[in-house]
DNA sequence: TTACCTTATGGTATCGTTACCATACTGCTG
DNA sequence: CAGCAGTATGGTAACGATACCATAAGGTAA
């Protein structure tokens, strides 16, 4: 492979001109320019970025440490980083921690290893660990869709309690009275959110919200499908469920068919998360979708402003609204 | 940061002694070993692989360059590659080229720069010069999901025109006879292969495929919903669509609900690849799945084999069968 | 004329690792 | 006991780029 200093002797000038061509920095006269071009395709060189990263500290890489990208939320997600870190020239990582603090941590590390320039996490735990790690190693990150302790930190999420509270209100408007909540991992902030939003909106309807209702599972189809199972076993039977995301909702669908229980007919079902975009030809389930593809642009924006600067300004928290969708699955007309 | 030179003079050795550890390589006692761990920790060293990766000339480093993640294909390939490689301690950069030959051209050159150790490629075009310049770079390549002319390479792939002769065949038995294609962009091997499956299907029965039934499109939602409107607006009107891949139904069946045509009653439609395997509860489309998560760990293996080895073995090509999906869409009792 | 800025170019050191080669000790073989 | 293999460790250079500083010509302001 040709090198700097190989396109140096063909264009008969020393290697930092060349980078000067190369980076358009400095001096350097129209007549070398094209001297050096022209070595430079007649060599067919191409930069070593990794030469440069050691060089200059940085690099034009990114990641995105996320749970699934199979999860059509995260699949949009990742779609929006990569459209504004192409743009910029940065290029993406992404990783699935399914979870895992494990996984995250040894994600992490890499990344710190390969020197990204910045990094968009979406934390599996509300704990600071991880992103006192990659302060530690000054390596930008910006929070994404999960709440996390200590203020510190930007964070682009949505307002899942909000949400959560809209939904599980058009539910008891509809006039359901137990109301089964299908929920996300403890100690996720947006399971804990979903959840408290829920609670509240029974409250404020002067419903309690019964201990045997709620449900704490994983953010996956199988556990949906278990704690639709356990839910549906109870008497007197919900009348609607509230999935704490899409997939969990997923799962239950598949356990209330294999009932023999109708949608919405014998059971409303509704959900956190949309379907991915290019599906929402199958209007069935009613939902709070959250903008995924907007928060992973103003994410990525905001990453790349913060490695931009370096400065140590406050931290930001970008809260975006979420949008209830009604289809078929909460069945039933508005009673209230 | 601290570097390697730091943790030696801690643990009273030389940096090569540290590497050595940290490696795993060559001699050293155990009470080096745990000296330079110490020292690592106390440190929070952790090694800096832009540096390694220029003095090996190796980096622990994939890319997935393909047309759109959020395609549920992708998705599910995406996953897949990450799988694989993240276990061989690997890290994935994806690329979205919206089959646009220019952006893949870009992505590949800040690849190469980037020193990649391999590229799994699902080509815009089918030509060439793409993976002709990864040669020119030795960077390992495996082609993903379609085909290239001349044979030097990796590639893994579904055999598109027997599964599209499978689901069009099924139409026929089914009592089609206007079958209309909703088809890719031509010169994308997977839809040429698509056509020719359709074609060579009509032709077996003794159907023409009259010229007016064919169209190429983009493998696009908006794509799909022209070409079905078009589709529809012919007389006699199809009795059945073939849609080249998801997206393109998706968009068809919005063209037909917006005409009010209910599918199948009205008009059957399949499709080449599945919804997303979270989706399938949904069971309405019937499609030719492609087996998308084992065609990414067929192909990652493939690659980082091809990385190790660094042999100049001939290329092979793996060709995945597709499998036939029936469900609602195609409608009716099969006839023969 | 001197001083200084702009333009154009180059020399040298350096980023943080590892390749390559050298050194030296131990213990075993013949 | 020479010779050699195995173990343990280190010195030096190099990977390919850019930071930093230096040099020099030409123009212009005082």
């Amino acid at each position: 492979m040709p090198t700097i200093n190989d396109v140096a002797k063909r264009a008969g000038v020393a290697p930092i001109t060349v980078s000067r061509v190369i980076n358009n920095s400095g001096y350097f006269s129209e007549e070398t320019r094209q001297r050096v071009e022209t070595a430079i395709n007649e060599l067919g060189y191409v930069p070593n970025r990794l030469a440069r990263g050691l060089r200059t500290k940085r690099t034009n890489t990114l990641a995105l440490v996320m749970t699934d990208i199979t999860n059509p939320f995260f699949t949009t997600v990742a779609r929006g980083v990569e459209d504004v870190a192409g743009e910029a020239g940065y290029t993406v990582t992404f990783c699935n921690t399914d979870e895992s603090e494990e996984k995250e941590r040894k994600y992490l590390d890499l990344l710190v290893q390969q020197q990204v320039g910045g990094i968009l996490l979406v934390p599996a735990r509300s704990r600071p660990d991880s992103v006192n790690f990659l302060k530690k190693h000054s390596t930008p990150v910006v929070v994404l869709d999960r709440r996390l302790p200590g203020g510190e930190i930007d964070v682009v999420r949505c307002d899942s309690e909000a949400g959560a509270h809209e939904i599980v209100r058009l539910l008891i408007n509809l006039g359901h009275k137990r109301i089964a909540m299908l929920g996300g991992p403890k100690g996720v902030s947006t399971a804990d959110d979903r959840l408290l939003g829920y609670q509240q909106a029974l409250a404020e309807s002067g419903l309690n919200a019964e201990k045997e209702l709620v449900q704490a599972g994983a953010f996956t189809q199988e556990s949906g499908y278990e704690m639709a199972r356990k839910a549906i076993s109870r008497s007197p039977r919900p009348t609607a469920f509230f999935a704490a995301n899409n997939f969990i909702a997923f799962g239950a669908l598949k356990a209330l068919r294999e009932e023999g229980l109708d949608v919405p007919d014998d059971l409303a079902l509704v959900a956190f998360d949309d379907l991915p975009p290019a599906l929402v030809t199958f209007p069935f389930l009613t939902v709070v979708a959250q903008p995924a593809h907007e928060m992973a642009l103003e994410a990525t924006k905001l990453l790349l402003a913060r490695m931009e600067s370096d400065s140590d300004r406050e931290g930001q928290e970008i809260v975006l609204p979420t949008e209830l969708i009604v289809r078929q699955s909460s069945g039933g007309r508005i009673v209230s």
